[in-house]
Parts: C-alpha cells; sequence; structure tokens
DNA sequence: AAAAAAGTGTTATAATATAACATATCACTT
DNA sequence: AAGTGATATGTTATATTATAACACTTTTTT
C-alpha cells in the first residue's frame, strides 16, 4: 500500500486528531497524558503513532523544542523539509512555506561543496 | 566581566578542547565519558561546561543530533543564530557562512508578519 | 577583607526516547 | 475464504538526554 493513501490506525488518528486541535505544537509525554482516555497508555504507543504520521509527512517534529505539530498543508504526503516560524512570547509555531527555499539552500550549500538533500529550518523571533 | 574577554575555567576549557579536536559533533554523556580522565566526573559537570560555552558562542548545539560542536569561526562571541551542512554519509558537520542569511530569512518572516529575531537551519545531504 | 558573582561537586531525579518480544490486525494474493 | 507477509499493538523494561537542589569554593569587584 502506499503512503499517500494510507488509512491510520486508531492510534494514529488519535494522536494527530489531538495534534490538530493543538494551537502549540505538543510534546510527546504531553499527547500520552492528554490520550489516555482514548486508550493510549504507553509512551511507545505515542512515540510510534509520531513516527508514522512524521514519515507520511501529517506530522512535524520541532527539533528545537522537541515538540511535535500537525502539517498545516493539505495534503501533505512527504517527511522530508520543514521551516518554521517559532514565536518566541507566545510559543506558537507556523510553517513557512517558500517553496524556493529548497532551491535556495541548494544553491548555497553548492558554494560549500555540498550536496542539499532537505533542510530543517527553525526561525525565532515574534508573531 | 564581559563575556567576550571571559578566560575559560577548567571544566569549560577542558570540554572545549575535547569538541575542538573531535571531528563530529559529540553527544554530552560521550564528552563526559571522554574526560573523565581530566576530572570530569558527572553529567552536570559537562552540561553547565556546554551551558557557558554555548552562551559565549565557543560551542553550538545541534539540536536533532543532541549534539555539541565547537564553532568553527575564530574569535565567535556570540550564540545567536546558526546555520550547519550536515552530511548524512560521514556525519560530519560544518557550519554554512552565509552572511546574508538573517537578511533573507528577515524577509521570508516579514511576508508572514513575522519579527525574525534569530535562526538555526540544518542543511542535510552529503559532503 | 567583605561582598557579589560565578563555578564546583554531588546526589537525586526529571524528561525524552527506544529495545525486545509476544500477539494481533491488516491487506494483498491465490 | 485461507494463507502470507507486512505493519501495528500492548507491555515491561531500560536507555538516553537533561535539570533540580544544596552546600561549598573560587574568582572578581568593591
Amino acid at each position: 500500500m502506499s503512503n499517500t493513501s494510507s488509512k491510520l490506525t486508531n492510534n494514529q488518528q488519535t494522536v494527530l486528531n489531538l495534534l490538530e486541535k493543538s494551537k502549540e505544537p505538543l510534546k510527546a509525554y504531553a499527547i500520552l497524558y492528554d490520550t489516555q482516555k482514548k486508550g493510549i497508555k504507553a509512551p511507545l504507543q505515542v512515540y510510534r503513532a509520531l513516527d508514522k504520521l512524521i514519515e507520511i509527512g501529517k506530522v512535524h517534529k520541532i527539533e528545537s523544542k522537541n515538540s511535535y505539530m500537525a502539517c498545516e498543508h493539505k495534503n501533505c504526503n512527504s517527511s522530508t523539509s520543514t521551516s518554521f516560524l517559532i514565536c518566541e512570547t507566545c510559543d506558537q509555531v507556523s510553517e513557512l512555506t517558500q517553496k524556493n527555499l529548497p532551491s535556495y539552500f541548494a544553491k548555497q550549500s553548492e558554494q560549500a561543496d555540498f550536496k542539499y538533500a532537505k533542510h530543517n529550518l527553525e526561525i525565532f523571533g515574534v508573531c
């Protein structure tokens, strides 16, 4: 079965629903706490759901915060590059949607003899 | 005393020396292990040294790898933005030195009604 | 020398994440 | 519809990463 059409399992859907309702990124153990009533009982169940959701591009990890957020883009189905705007005042995170970032970074990388594959960009500031 | 002229303490110098010798970024507990002969015995000693070194800009954290590396730039004394080229083949990490990245990101951010302050960029590929 | 600031050493513990394994479910082929 | 392989689950235990708290020491400034 291809990733892009995969139906989510119960645990995956439970975690995704929670993340989609949240205004800020959530930490794994916060997700665990908030999904206990839905039958998720152990960290591994959360991490496994997150792994899959990240793999299919529905969720991104914000590395500098060890937090996870639902992808804001409709029908996203890739888990490659990510670009975030992280508000240091209100903790909200939004995605920067710049189609040309990869090519820009590819060019910059090339000047350093480096072959660009993907990136993670975290911009901090105030929204 | 100003940060820029601060002499390092023994623990700080020990950790910095190790990072400067290393070809790849090191994890905190690897640093701990490698500095035991120099008298560093507990995780906190490592983390405290790292905190200070990061604060004065001598060390950067690579968030996606929970690893730390010495800054490659001479006389670096700031701990603001960081930009890395991370080789997925050999695990080496180098810093991208692009003076114009901050202004580029500031411009991109502005288009999303976001006030840029600093950034962390991690580019993955092959060196 | 006194006071303030920064760093140390130590123990304990918090927070984040994965290993291992037995079982169950899914979805495709025949 | 049964067999098969891939994927997901539930569970316990444990690994990895990082900080809290506290008494003490050293350094810097006054």
